[in-house]
RNA sequence: GGAGCUAUCGCCAAGCGGUAAGGCCGCAGCCUGCAAAGCUGCUAUCCCCGGUUCAAAUCCGGGUAGCUCCUCCA
């Protein structure tokens, strides 16, 4: 496996610390608000990640933090008068249910700030120690970012001078303008406060990613995890304040290689909450099927920008289509084993640095292949068997492919509906058999009105929702 | 003001120094009562200008255009 690393900006060789086991961590979302499609691409392009890891036979453990303690929640409590747990845990299950319509697994260890308080505290107290951190007046506790000789060296900014050229206010009692909040004393009324030996308060936001991997992952005196991945906004500040915490608290590295997923965009504009152009998840998901998304969402290499059009989509649909068109035309079999040259081809693509585009291509020309084989042999049992096993062998690896066709060519059709086309299609054959093509063509006519295409087959006449 | 990324057929998109994958759209043909589906065939020298090399879309330099990060963000 290679894959990209976005620190030394090359493709290596992927070594995990233990051999045959992988460890990643992915930085998941702030439950404060419903999650976008740039939430989705992030959590498929993981997904992919460590399903293609376990095809290779790895041992694959995946961490997906939920922040929920951080001061956006806070603010949305305020406004709606809701509690911070209410909107948290709403949050939480909405993103859980709604990338599971997308297909993406559920991550081995899904740990949230609020159960890794000690962790937090712990490290920052081991920072305070070390005297790479400092407690100010107010009771906020800052990262020294002077005392880390390496800080920069996750994101490559090396300017000292940034004060005057950033944005940021430098306003506070930071030594360095860099250095970044590791607690956050209570100030006024805010109503989350949890008490330490620094202050009462609530962790800052790079802190808890860092706790947590010391929490949950074992490594060894270089590294400890393997993969840390995220979108590539969080690459700075967030990964490289993670990485200097890691690094200051523990002495030694956070991650082996650092994974990072480009934007997506809408219609060639970004996307993102100050512009409140986010397209949210649930909006997508009322308009296209999950899996036609998930096929679309990956069908951009996870490191380009995406930019999300319906006119695309639309194309992406087409593709799948016709690898459901081939699974039609092999069902009902049983499974034998997949193509080994295919697969060899498929796990090829995957394995460099998850080309999957290269995937995709491979699939349509196995598709075509398979579809031609059919034609001059439409009753070999043996390669429809073996055609069963190849499209569940995409499925387990890519995650799509593995509805039943007949379901998947007739999503969103009802029971009466149903069986209204059914009727049509029963009086179309009759006036086919009378050769009354003007009568069977305007019944034709009538489904290709409602959405409905329907297809002449030997096996009589099928449809599917266009 | 700093840092970085990208630029391939009408559209989407691979390519990672060895002579341009795949899909959508389009055209022609086979099949069909006609269609649809499926199959076959056809459709680009890679933003511009230099350079390195036997060989460059791929490396280097300079342009041009677009985008991102430095502020909440995946």
């Amino acid at each position: 496996m290679v894959i990209y690393d976005s620190v030394q900006k090359t493709k290596l060789q992927l070594v995990p610390i233990k051999t045959g086991e992988v460890s990643i961590y992915v930085c998941g979302p702030t439950v404060y608000d419903d999650a976008h499609l740039g939430h989705a691409r992030s959590a498929l392009a993981f997904d992919v990640l460590a399903r293609t890891l376990k095809h290779l036979g790895y041992k694959v453990t995946m961490a997906k933090n939920f922040t929920d303690i951080d001061d956006k929640i806070i603010k949305k409590a305020e406004a709606t008068g809701k509690s911070i747990q209410e909107i948290t845990s709403f949050y939480t299950d909405r993103y859980l249910q709604e990338m599971g319509a997308l297909g993406v697994g559920r991550a081995d260890i899904e740990p949230k700030a609020t159960q890794s308080l000690e962790a937090i505290e712990t490290m920052i107290q081991t920072l305070i120690d070390k005297g790479f951190a400092y407690r100010v007046s107010n009771g906020d506790v800052y990262f020294d970012t002077s005392k880390d000789s390496h800080y920069g060296d996750i994101s490559h900014r090396v300017n000292e001078n940034e004060e005057n050229q950033s944005r940021i206010a430098h306003t506070d009692e930071k030594k360095n303008p860099k250095d970044f909040a590791l607690w956050k004393a209570c100030k006024g009324d805010e109503n989350i406060c949890f008490e330490t030996a620094f202050s009462s308060g609530r962790p800052g936001w790079h802190i808890e990613c860092s706790a947590m991997i010391e929490k949950h992952f074992h490594g060894t005196n270089e590294y400890s995890i393997d993969i840390h991945g995220g979108g590539a906004d969080l690459l700075f500040p967030h990964h490289e304040n993670e990485a200097a915490q890691s690094r200051c608290a523990t002495g030694h590295e956070l991650a082996k290689y650092w994974m990072h997923n480009g934007f997506v965009q809408i219609d060639g504009e970004k996307m993102s909450k100050s512009l409140g152009n986010s397209f949210f998840l649930k909006d997508a998901l009322q308009v296209y099927d999950g899996e036609v998304l998930r096929y679309y969402l990956n069908s951009v290499h996870y490191r380009n920008d995406f930019n999300f059009n319906e006119e695309d989509l639309l194309a992406a649909k087409k593709r799948l289509d016709k690898l459901y068109r081939l699974k039609k035309r092999v069902t009902p079999s049983h499974s034998s084993a997949p193509d080994t040259a295919f697969k060899t081809a498929l796990l090829e693509a995957m394995s460099d640095d998850l080309n999957v585009s290269m995937a995709l291509s491979v699939i349509d020309e196995m598709v075509t292949q398979n579809n031609e084989k059919l034609d001059l042999n439409p009753k070999d049992k043996e390669l429809k068997k073996e055609i069963v096993a190849t499209i569940e062998f995409i499925n387990s690896l890519l995650g799509f492919g593995g509805k039943e066709p007949f379901e998947y060519f007739q999503i969103g059709i009802d029971e009466a509906l149903k069986n209204k086309i059914e009727t049509l299609l029963v009086e179309r054959t009759e006036a086919k058999k009378a050769k009354n093509f003007i009568l069977s063509d305007a019944i034709r006519d009538e489904l290709t009105a409602m959405g409905i295409s329907i297809m002449d087959t030997p096996g009589g006449t099928v449809w599917e929702k266009a």
